[in-house]
DNA sequence: CTTGCGCACTTGGAATTCATAATACAAAAT
DNA sequence: ATTTTGTATTATGAATTCCAAGTGCGCAAG
């Protein structure tokens, strides 16, 4: 009788999922700091649950790096240092590079059409001033151009990286030089998606995330 | 007394550790097939451990992909689609790239130097037609390209990937036409690291390994 | 002031228990 | 005979308890 696809809906997930869920949101929102250690029995009464599957929660987040496990003191939550930042904006460069690629071999009009809208949007901003709005539209333009991707396995890794940057990111402050090198990239970045000029765009969509590596790097720098 | 990083040498790492990286192995030599189910009573016993252990190891090879998980009803080892193996040889093209590009920034001389002598080996055995060496050095010289990056970030993320398609990826047989384009773009691709020309190497390296792609698909087709 | 001892606390792991979901199998009904 | 229903078995997910070993700390002795 049974439908499939009930299990989504109805049966809960499994516990150390949903631990593991609400753990990355402690540490995202920074209430779990870096470098913090991490209480399994204290944790466990706080989300009223057992030891058990508080523990493989801790070893999946572990694995996704996003905690450091220390052997017979438990774990404690990755701090990233400077040099782990540059590597991985190097990586999401070249993922983001990737997607610009592949995008261009799979993307819809429609899809562009909504992409060039954003951009406008985002320009609107820029000139108004309206950082807060800007930073959105942009995540969403380079968000957009990895679905188009169509490839699940990209934006996961893309996702687990991108994940643990986020913070600093899509919120560093440029100068406005810098920040007019980014419009201008990114004016260039829809061009090239309308040809469908793979090439072009995976090179210019490295060089354009290389190029918020320093403003990146400062304002993790600033945060710490 | 105790230095840091002792934890490597003397005293033993985590035993989910272990379990995990012994799992890894019965999933990679095939003992483990895809699909199969695991029974945890079953291992635990054939590891001589608990249930607890095996079973944060399992979260942990969940985590990597290698396994899956059936709510109430254990882990299997993944299957991988077609599909999912055309996604994560585009995923691999480009973490090759990356590295590609950050190698001609970094790359020493004399790495340059065995990395040709590499090359030349296999060349050599390439004219003998021995499949073995050949693709031994091939995959070599891949590595030694990887490690040129200088990214552990990027390193980790490939050899996780890259272990997933790994005995097909590397004994694929090629028609005598493919085989002598591979050929052809590594001696393209070491003119390139002798230059530094780090934008067309990147670009090289990613249509090279989506000029496996046919193979490997079809190597895969042919195993399972 | 340093050294050494001991104690409390936490972790890693094992063992046991329990509820529930899944599967197999037998019995009953049509 | 086929399908349906009900039951028994099994394995998982989770909790609980237990224990050994490692860490850190404090306190006392030299």
């Amino acid at each position: 009788m049974n439908r499939l696809e009930t299990t989504t809906s109805i049966s809960r997930r499994y516990l150390h999922d949903e631990v593991a869920e609400r753990l990355r949101k402690l540490i995202h929102s920074g209430e779990l700091e870096p470098k913090s250690r991490v209480n399994e029995l204290e944790l466990a009464e706080r989300f009223g649950i057992s030891r058990t599957p508080l523990r493989e929660a801790i070893k999946i987040l572990a694995t996704e790096g996003l905690l450091e496990l220390l052997p017979n003191r438990g774990a404690r939550v990755a701090s990233i240092t400077n040099h782990e930042i540059d590597e991985m904006i190097e990586v999401v460069a070249g993922l983001e590079a990737t997607a610009a690629d592949l995008a261009c071999r799979r993307i819809t009009d429609e899809e562009i059409a909504s992409i060039e809208a954003l951009h406008h949007r985002m320009i609107t901003a820029w000139k108004q001033g309206d950082h807060s709005t800007y930073f959105t539209l942009n995540r969403e333009i380079h968000e957009a151009i990895m679905a188009a991707s169509r490839n699940a396995t990209l934006q996961g890794i893309y996702e687990g990286l991108s994940g643990r940057i986020q913070r600093t990111r899509y919120s560093a402050h440029k100068t406005p030089e810098q920040w007019h090198r980014a419009v201008n990239e990114h004016e260039a970045m829809v061009k090239l998606l309308k040809s469908r000029d793979a090439e072009n765009l995976a090179k210019l969509m490295r060089e354009h995330i290389r190029g918020k590596k320093q403003v990146i790097l400062a304002a993790y720098g600033e945060s710490t």
